[in-house]
DNA sequence: CGCCTGCTTGATGACAATCAAGTTTAGTGG
DNA sequence: CCACTAAACTTGATTGTCATCAAGCAGGCG
């Protein structure tokens, strides 16, 4: 896959970034300096595993991905982040991971340096960072369980409520249409399966009643309670649950 | 399993803790106050998944566990700590793993809120608390891609050369002789296997003469290079493998 | 010594991977 | 607008592997 560059893109048009998202102000001393956002094409990657850290990123828009990857091919996907997520630290060191957009992206890069300086000058802003390598490090504790002690099914079934949170963030509110902005191959090297068991299973569900398939990247959970009951979910999610009507 | 206050032991026979430990110096404002060293018996429960965070745990002899638990009693062991290592972050929130000892452990536990205190103080310091999230994140990814999509004997391979790092962080130098604190049971939890599947490779492993069992918790790796091949590992290694004789 | 717990080995079966054949969808050009 | 192609997805048939069930073994401790 030829690698091109992201193109630069006009800062003025996005109101939000790491800093105002988290902090809810708009103006912090070294702001627009740190401040740069790329926009990022399907399958084009963001930042390569054992490169030395420069950046990190935070997901305006779009849909990305971190994988990892052994010399016979075979992968595994670690993460998809979203609107409002925030890959990567500032610490020394290379990344343990590939970062790639799987829909079109823009994307704030944050140069690591610059966030370091910040964190001398504002214990909040310290905190936020931490907190993320918090989220971070949950959901990758959730995802050890579901690899190593949960049924197909229930890895299933917990990435498809984890697509109805991401989607209620991206389109907040309403709309029980769920869009699977990833191949299944994706989700197999998600879940820890094979692509052709990623579509047994969902065409099981839908055969029960549990989803609807609209397109093969459109979907309708019907029963999040049953769904929710599969998954064996250790986190509480009900806060992102939207209520049935 | 009865859970018993583990004993509060002098402090003063200890010479490292969080700070002195990534800090080499030795005053620090509000260091006696964070200093807290407590001692934990075998299968002791250091904290509980879902108990709102109160410290973050420094270990500074012995081995301990996080693992998370499905309702049905399916367990997976996130991790295994030894010397240095730090499990927790100074952030609002709940543990989302039980931490457990294996062995006798004496654990430097320390306060959120002095430690929260303690960043805003000192750059450095907050900088090494994000070094240490980055690792215990570089683990789990680690650990994924192994549970996802390693073969049992490369999970077993990759586990291995694990033990033997600790090792030399336990005992620096020489020693080939690893021991295994923890029980063939922890080692399936682990690596998302069972435990006969776990016993089985350790003794084709032993067959081919890869290692060799001294007792059922003390092998030697024969063959590092061939390990290191089975076990497919993307990250460096390299520095943390003895030489051979 | 005898019991108990943890470890090891054996026999069998269930289930997901694999291999293979369709089917649908999206994209392209006449 | 439709024909054609390629890629992604779905379904089917078979196999291999690890979980399961079961039995034996070894070490630790009263």
């Amino acid at each position: 896959m030829p690698y091109t560059a992201p193109a630069e893109i006009n800062t003025e048009q996005y109101s939000q970034s790491f800093i105002t998202h988290f902090e809810n102000r708009k103006n912090i001393a070294g702001y627009s300096k740190v401040r740069n956002i790329l926009r990022y094409h399907p399958d084009q990657i963001i930042a390569f595993e054992n490169d030395p850290i420069t950046h990190l990123y935070e997901i305006m828009t779009g849909t990305v991905k971190t994988y990892k990857m052994l010399n016979d091919g075979r992968r595994q996907i670690t993460g998809f982040y979203t609107k409002g997520d925030v890959v990567g630290l500032p610490v020394d060191g290379r990344y343990f991971y590939t970062i790639e957009a799987i829909t079109e992206a823009s994307i704030c890069c944050h140069s690591k340096i610059q966030m370091k300086r910040l964190m001398d000058s504002d214990p909040d802003f310290t905190l936020k960072i931490i907190k993320s390598a918090h989220d971070r490090l949950r959901d990758a504790h959730e995802q050890m369980i579901s690899l190593g002690r949960k049924t197909p099914d229930e890895r299933i079934a917990a990435f498809l409520l984890k697509c109805q949170k991401w989607a209620t963030i991206q389109i907040p509110a309403q709309n029980f249409i769920i869009s699977l902005p990833m191949s299944r191959m994706d989700i197999a090297d998600y879940t820890g399966l094979r692509q052709e068991t990623v579509c047994r299973i969902f065409s099981k569900f839908k055969r029960s009643g549990l989803i609807t398939l609209l397109r093969s990247d459109q979907l309708i959970l019907n029963d999040h309670r049953q769904l929710l009951k599969l998954a064996n979910l250790s986190e509480d999610n009900s806060e992102t649950i939207p209520r049935y009507h």
